[in-house]
RNA sequence: GCCGACGUAGCUCAGUGGUAGAGCAUCUGAUUUGUAAUCAGAGGGUCGGAGGUUCAACCCCUCUCGUCGGCUCCA
């Protein structure tokens, strides 16, 4: 081991930490004695490359956590077990959100009615917001001919990370593992002038990518995602202006969502890069740039960028505290070369624009995942599959709970009506467990009075009033977004 | 992909080398119920899949698919 660390990292000293008769080589700090650790328990145990390099051997490692006292202790399993809760995996069956192939097909996603409901109020606020904000929304194929991927270099970087291809008349056809040749073809579809750009076009794009079996993870890794991508494409002039819209509409994005917890990372240049260096100074320039006017904290990631451009990458940490990346907005140095893009600039001549990919979401799985978690499955009433639960005491209510059903929906909300001969208590209780926001209680005086009795999910009994009342105290919430 | 654990009813989970179980859910019947579980009955599993060992395999072995936790990776 030493040898080794020699070898690959010219270590001078190593230190050594005794317990006992337990000798250990380690970087430390380690506690001075057992004995101050009064609770414990192992947890798991996992794999673990030497040095983290694949290529070596695997040791075995034992996962533990240890605390000065049992209660400590008991407080993290605690804490543990309350994250688990809010799994999007296990809320998804719960709530009856999604599921995920597995047998048939691992990491591709069924979305359920009550998911895809959800999915549905995200896409239309998407759209909404990326019209005001000056975009243009695009639909492309899922496949396209192998010289588009090997003309966007895909094939020859990537090809890994790409499915097989299909044979369409003697040609290779293969599934996008992204949506930009496709955005670029449009682009080269005539000739583009200063005056056009910038062009900023959006589309929810499903893209396949082969990921390796043991990444899989629920919603937030798999092996068909759509992307809420988009593409920029301007002049030198306008990119810092760009730059700055494209995460101040991303943060507004996220709080829309209830997110404010983001951590920020600067991808900068890495050894191997293509493009003008010169280009490369602007592009990373405007990215610190729009960091620091929105404040925003962030991580230096020296040479951590692509390739083909810097970039700004967004991340959130999922129930069990691990961090996913969402957001992404890079520059690309690459494929605007590969495609031979250009303007016609105000002296006449071809210029290369700059091209800038964004997904603000990232993909609808992953961001499903960790609003999933972020609410723990009580989404909040604009986002909620069923936004009211009207719940009828006997059966004498049947008639007029269709008719205030009708009304509601009428008005625009999600409403279902449970009008089982089942006791309120129950129907309140499963009510809950489905986090339905509000639930409509119709007995002999509400139908007498022509009224609901209403209970919210979070704040109990709100008492009576008409059906009217609540279609206005539910628009209000439904605009509110919380 | 790698290391380890796991895979039994829709869900959560018992179980034993010798005829497969519970609770919840589902269905049926009764009950007509006022703010988090009414009662009773019924149906439901080739024990992830394929081979093998054995008189006999859910149980043991091999392969395979998948899930979980890490590792590596994530354009």
């Amino acid at each position: 081991m030493i040898d080794d660390l020699v070898k690959s990292d010219n270590v001078a000293a190593v230190s050594l930490y005794a317990q006992g008769d337990f000798l250990d080589m380690c970087r430390g700090p380690h506690l001075p004695d057992t004995g101050r650790l009064k609770a414990f328990k192992l947890l798991t145990t996992a794999g673990a490359y030497w040095r983290g390099d694949e290529k070596n051997q695997m040791l075995q490692r034992i996962y533990g956590t240890a605390f000065a006292d049992k209660k400590q202790l008991e407080d993290y399993l605690k804490l543990l077990d309350e994250a688990e809760k809010r799994d999007h995996r296990k809320l998804g069956m719960q709530l009856d959100l999604f599921s995920t192939m597995d047998e048939y097909g691992a990491g591709l996603v069924l979305w359920h009615p009550k998911g895809a409901r959800i999915r549905d109020s995200i896409e239309t606020f998407w759209k909404q917001e990326h019209y005001k904000n000056g975009y243009d929304i695009l639909y492309t194929p899922h496949i396209g001919r192998s010289t588009l991927w090997e003309t966007s270099g895909h094939l020859g970087f990537y090809r890994e990370g790409m499915y097989s291809p299909m044979d369409i008349d003697h040609n290779d056809y293969y599934v996008k593992p992204m949506n930009c040749p496709f955005h670029i073809q449009i682009y080269m579809k005539k000739a583009r002038s200063y005056r056009d750009l910038p062009l900023r076009w959006a589309e929810l794009g499903t893209v396949y990518r082969y990921e390796k079996s043991g990444v899989l993870h629920g919603l937030l890794r798999v092996r068909g995602f759509t992307q809420d991508d988009a593409h920029i494409f301007c002049t030198p002039e306008q990119i810092e202006n760009e730059i700055l819209e494209v995460l101040r509409f991303s943060l507004a994005m996220w709080k829309s969502f209830g997110f404010t917890n983001i951590k920020a990372y600067l991808a900068t240049r890495p050894e191997k890069a293509v493009g003008d260096p010169a280009r490369w100074n602007q592009a990373t320039a405007a990215l610190k740039k729009a960091i620091d006017a929105e404040k925003l904290e962030y991580e230096l990631d020296e040479g951590g960028g692509a390739f083909y451009g810097p970039k700004i990458d967004l991340k959130i940490k999922d129930a069990i505290g691990r961090e996913w990346q969402m957001t992404t907005i890079q520059f690309d140095f690459n494929m605007p070369e590969r495609f031979d893009m250009h303007y016609i600039g105000a002296d006449g001549q071809k210029h290369r624009p700059y091209m800038v990919h964004r997904a603000l979401l990232g993909s609808l799985e992953r961001f499903f995942g960790v609003l999933t978690e972020h609410y723990a499955g009580a989404f909040p009433l604009w986002l909620a599959p069923v936004q009211a639960n009207i719940l009828t005491i006997s059966d004498a209510q049947a008639e007029y709970a269709k008719g205030v059903a009708a009304t509601l929906r009428a008005a625009g909300l999600r409403v279902e009506i449970d009008d089982r001969g089942e006791k309120l208590g129950l129907k309140i209780r499963e009510s809950q467990m489905q986090k339905v926001p509000y639930m409509l209680v119709i007995g002999a005086k509400e139908a007498e009075a022509n009224s609901v009795a209403v209970r919210s999910r979070a704040k109990g009994d709100l008492g009576v009033m008409e059906a009217a009342k609540f279609v206005e105290l539910a628009k209000a919430e439904i605009e509110e977004k919380k």
